[in-house]
DNA sequence: AAAGATCTGTTGCAAATATAACAAAAGGTG
DNA sequence: CACCTTTTGTTATATTTGCAACAGATCTTT
């Protein structure tokens, strides 16, 4: 990791504006002014990070207190197993939050680790601060706990659609529960995913090579056409 | 459903003590006094129902903005898919609470339903409530808006430990997996589990009777034993 | 363009699972 | 106690998955 620069009050407005306006639409900040957002980096403690691809940004068992946001590029956070399984529980883009749940909770032992997926640059803010009242005139204040709660709830929303997807019983219905939420998010039957085959795989914990027949099956029975990592929805009467 | 009691400045302080020192002891009020905890239930428009067992708490599409306080019983989240088959997300208890992930986010679609496991006494309170300010003089509120963040981030928290449970590819490590993480929280080899066969293969998404003969194999192979509900870790070289 | 690395699809086989059907055990009720 | 219901363990079989090995495709680097 290398530190590329921190917020206090000499540091003020130092920041890109590539990254200005992902924090500015990212779902802490969202609805904030630029004024707002530096005046509250500032009372964060914030400091932002640069990774190389295949970096550990933290890792399992490691004590976190700060709440990431992806600046640019996008990382995994997963969890390998006594056999070196790998089981990646999210993909965080660039403009959303990770490691919220850490930070809100420092007791909790962290039980993944985050892993740059690209070269990637994370903010990093001390999220105590936004639970406990700041001495400083925050007017943002009580928006930003307002909007940490909406994270923490989407978080957690998101995990349970996860869980929905990996307890079905088969790779072929994984694989639709899976696709159909994605049609749904872009509402569209043709999609993109931001998953190569073996991650696809580790994101829905079956074995790549079995998961990769059953894509072909899918396709030679008319129920999806695929190429590469756009995904197309056929019509059937009773895929799921 | 059966609606017993609400709470509004004529019926302050109506409540069954039984009920009141699980509120008391619930992670949402935890350190309030009884006096703001009164308070807060008038503010937060509280109303208590009693369901007798299986009956639907919410059903999954349902629109929620209370989150439930579990007074008495117990009570399942949990989701059937297409072709019928359960998936038992989690289990809640006595003084815990549930659909808060709604509450606080009702753009949400409720992607599960709350059964009860028993006859089971809920306090039901509007949440928006607590994340909007409120105009009452309520000296516990910023304190409630803390433990709500707790709350939440404790419930991804669980999301996460219950994914690492069900991403393990054998019924036996699952089984492991799960049995592992009840010792660690009873501080012993020897635990309780709150599920019967059935439904702890529903919530770590296997099949019944294959996983009554695995457990079977496990006793045989000395791993561990069991009788009904109580489980014994042996000591093993690698179990996992 | 050539060489190397990575990604993807395919196949056969061993291992694990789902399913159904059944019997024994446990629990509840009159 | 007898009867009924629910829960649990057992078994056989068909289905599904994991695994390993390989070849073709794609992407990177020099």
């Amino acid at each position: 990791m290398k530190n590329i620069f921190s917020f206090n009050y000499k540091t003020f407005g130092k920041m890109p504006d590539v990254f200005i306006n992902v924090i500015k639409t990212s779902p802490l900040f969202i609805g904030a002014s630029e004024k707002e957002i530096y005046s509250m980096l500032a009372c964060l403690g914030s400091f932002a990070g640069k990774y190389e691809k295949n970096e550990a940004i933290f890792h399992a068992n490691e004590n976190i207190t700060n709440v990431g946001l992806v600046l640019s590029g996008s990382l995994y956070l997963e969890r390998e197993d006594y056999w070196g399984n790998r089981s990646l529980l999210l993909r965080v883009e660039k403009g959303e939050l990770f490691g919220e749940i850490y930070a809100c909770e420092p007791l909790l032992s962290t039980n993944i680790s985050a892993i740059s997926a690209e070269e990637t640059v994370v903010l990093f803010m001390d999220v105590q601060r936004i639970t406990t009242l700041c001495t400083s005139n925050c007017i943002y204040h009580s928006q930003l706990i307002h909007n940490l709660l909406s994270v923490l709830a989407k978080k957690a929303y998101m995990l349970t659609c996860k869980i929905n997807h990996i307890t079905k019983r088969t790779t072929r219905n994984k694989l639709l529960s899976y696709f159909s939420e994605q049609a749904l998010l872009a509402g569209s039957s043709e999609f993109m995913i931001p998953f190569n085959r073996q991650e696809l795989a580790d994101f829905l914990s079956v074995n790549r090579s079995a998961m990769s027949a059953e894509l072909s099956r899918m396709q030679s029975e008319g129920i999806i056409t695929f190429c590469k990592n756009h995904i197309k929805l056929q019509k059937v009467d009773n895929p799921l």
